[in-house]
DNA sequence: ACGGATGTTCGCGC
DNA sequence: CGCGCGAACATCCG
């Protein structure tokens, strides 16, 4: 499940249910989500600490946790955040779930097992590579122009690359990089740094506006792609479909080993030669 | 039954 | 060093 949106609406999750609670419990398997760290260090970070607070930093949820402690989680392809109420047994593929002194649970899951789970002090776990080296996030952005003319600056690699690099942009994934794109009428392929003023601010503006729309789906009934609900986007997913702008059929294509979607007519700014 | 999936990382080759 | 490509990870869904 997750891109920006996503991990943003599983933060507030976590926030709802936890901040201000403390952990009576928690059961942590043996997954790939530990990385070799083993269960009962991970459950002894966690057991009988308060949770302070759920912070983001592009597709990582980072929860500060009494004494300077921390949790990580980064939720792969699959991860969800679920609340429990008190009685209610654990949701599909539970990998970690906190049992809350308010008798509520929060539950960690993941069918793919492509995500992280980390426990450590918080201040070690914001200085890990993963989260070092990530680039600004355009959700907490307050001049996003000005943020991609940095991120797509020096390198003529197709701008879709470039903003699911998440060393220079952090948080934009496969789906919402395609839809922004779509929203701006920029190739996908166009060279990263072909891209000119006018261009920065449409993109600008289809970014903030996908985000913003996926965010609010989210919130409002939680829908996701596979979870029995319509598809909610644009040109994701919707390959000889007409776009919604000119009708013309939606294709999909290869770049950068990922699946894209795009207008052939309609996104035609800094289309490659 | 087979192909594909919202992510990240690593190795290889140019 | 930049960059593309393919594979790997693990599992399920249409």
């Amino acid at each position: 499940m997750p891109e920006l949106p996503e991990v943003e609406h599983a933060r507030r999750t976590l926030a709802r249910w936890a901040e201000g609670r403390r952990i009576a419990e928690a059961e942590v398997g043996a997954s790939r989500l530990l990385r070799g760290a083993a269960p009962a260090a991970v459950r002894a970070g966690l057991v009988g600490r308060r949770v302070e607070a759920a912070e983001r930093r592009g597709k990582w949820i980072l929860v500060r946790l009494e004494g300077d402690a921390g949790l990580g989680l980064h939720l792969g392809m699959s991860g969800k955040v679920v609340g429990v109420p008190t009685g209610g047994g654990p949701p599909p593929y539970a990998r970690l779930v906190l049992h809350l002194d308010d008798g509520g649970q929060l539950a960690v899951t993941s069918r793919r097992l492509f995500g992280r789970v980390v426990a450590a002090p918080f201040v070690e776990l914001a200085a890990r590579p993963e989260l070092r080296t990530l680039g600004p996030d355009p959700l907490e952005a307050d001049d996003l122009e000005g943020l991609l003319a940095r991120a797509l600056a020096g390198t003529r690699r197709p701008v879709k690359t470039v903003l699911m690099d998440q060393t220079r942009v952090a948080g934009l994934g496969n789906i919402q990089a395609a839809e922004a794109l779509w929203r701006a009428g920029i190739h996908p392929a166009a060279p990263a740094s072909g891209l000119g003023p006018e261009d920065r601010r449409r993109l600008a503006a289809g970014i903030a506006e996908s985000l913003a729309r996926t965010l609010a789906d989210l919130e409002r009934d939680g829908t996701y792609l596979s979870e029995g609900g319509s598809n909610p986007f644009r040109v994701y997913g919707r390959a000889g479909e007409g776009c919604p702008r000119c009708g013309a059929p939606i294709v999909r294509e290869v770049l950068g080993g990922r699946a894209t979607f795009r207008c052939p007519t309609c996104q035609d700014r800094g289309a490659p030669a």
